[in-house]
DNA sequence: CGGATTTGACCCGCGC
DNA sequence: GCGCGGGTCAAATCCG
């Protein structure tokens, strides 16, 4: 690797690192507005539910924090996808902790994305939910051979650059991939689990650059994309990919588990393994429309929800469930903060938004 | 001092 | 085949 380092300017880098890190928390930086939010202007409020003050984290928000914390818990990601039961240890990538608000039609049929509407940014670190999972070995399948090649590069201790091409006739193959879109000053919701950022790249059409992160967790490949819509700077793009191996480090107050199965997040491979305990139990469906083609659901109009996941990313539906209900519940009440149109999809570029949130959806998003 | 972040270079897939 | 853009690597740097 080539890496020349400016000597001279080493000390104009520190300082130049410096200012952007100083005017990223208090600046005016478009992108970096994250700190400084009102933890206590949240979704809570916004839709009505009580605020735990403080930093709330995504479940919290959803005042589910009173689920019981099942042996297993679930996260949003099962919600959405609630499937038949998979193998067990695999955990869901999870979601933000926030409502997720599903949006449009991923290109790839493997992408789910869930567009939050909700307003409120919520701090950084808040805690949230407790993803669901259980401790293990993990079962890995089709779309696990992006972190096997990663292993392979890290095992080997030359970089792919020395080694040359890897796997070439193989075709790379992408985990499944779950976005949604939350409208929220913080760029890096905390989701409960313990993220790495390695790398950053700036998006074409956008002045927001998008965030690679992957889970600190060992043996977890588990990576996330972060970036801010280039039309509504307020809307923060997620996208997992992958699924956690592990329960989350971290056990936020209010951590929710959603007595649901684990399935989430098993992308159309179906190959996700399921969670041990998990039977499908509850299944969020009526939120979460699923197909190839974008759905919307208007309903609980506090929390539109777009989901574009494939048909078979999306398990069938399952028994109302009083999760369900409560969900439903929680999230009908107020008014809805902005009705969302039917998506049509977009032919903008603009980054990976394109790829996974209408440009309609995304103007929406804002008003 | 160890872990996290930054950031330019490099790899690779895809469209033309 | 070439260029572009997304994604990843890893040394340097930051930070608690």
């Amino acid at each position: 690797m080539d890496w020349n380092l400016p000597h001279a300017d080493d000390e104009l880098v520190k300082r130049r690192r410096k200012d952007e890190k100083t005017s990223s928390s208090s600046g005016p930086n478009p992108y970096l507005q994250n700190h400084e939010i009102p933890s206590t202007f949240g979704f809570s409020e916004v839709y009505g539910f009580e605020a735990d003050k403080g930093s709330l984290g995504f479940m919290d928000l959803l005042g589910l924090h009173d689920y019981p914390s099942a042996p297993t818990g679930y996260s949003l990601f099962d919600i959405l996808h609630p499937q038949p039961p998979p193998p067990p240890l695999e955990l869901p990538a999870v979601p933000p902790d926030l409502p997720p608000t599903p949006v449009s039609a991923a290109p790839e049929s493997s992408d789910n994305v869930v567009m939050n509407h909700h307003q409120t940014p919520i701090t950084a670190n808040s805690s949230s939910l407790s993803p669901s999972s259980n401790e293990g070995e993990t079962i890995r399948t089709a779309g696990d051979e992006e972190v096997e090649g990663e292993e392979v590069s890290i095992n080997q201790e030359k970089t792919r650059k020395q080694l040359g091409p890897k796997k070439k006739n193989q075709k790379r193959q992408r985990e499944p991939r779950f976005a949604f879109m939350t409208k929220s000053q913080v760029d890096h919701l905390d989701d409960g689990y313990r993220w790495r950022k390695y790398g950053q790249k700036g998006v074409k059409n956008s002045p927001y650059p998008r965030s690679y992160y992957r889970c600190t967790t060992a043996g977890c490949g588990v990576k996330k994309r972060v970036e801010r819509s280039s039309e509504d700077p307020s809307i923060v793009v997620t996208t997992y990919e992958g699924q956690h191996t592990h329960l989350t480090p971290t056990t936020p107050r209010g951590s929710f588990m959603f007595p649901l199965e684990t399935a989430a997040y098993r992308s159309g491979h179906g190959s996700l393994a399921p969670s041990p305990a998990t039977t499908p139990l509850h299944s969020p469906q009526s939120y979460f429309y699923h197909h190839q083609q974008q759905h919307l659901y208007s309903p609980p109009q506090s929390l539109n929800i777009i989901s574009s996941a494939s048909s078979d990313f999306l398990g069938p539906s399952l028994p109302n469930s009083s999760f369900n209900q409560d969900l439903r519940l929680r999230f009908t009440s107020p008014p809805p903060p902005a009705s969302l149109p039917p998506l049509s999809t977009s032919q903008r570029d603009d980054g990976l938004l394109q790829d996974i949130v209408p440009s309609e959806m995304r103007k929406e998003a804002n008003a």
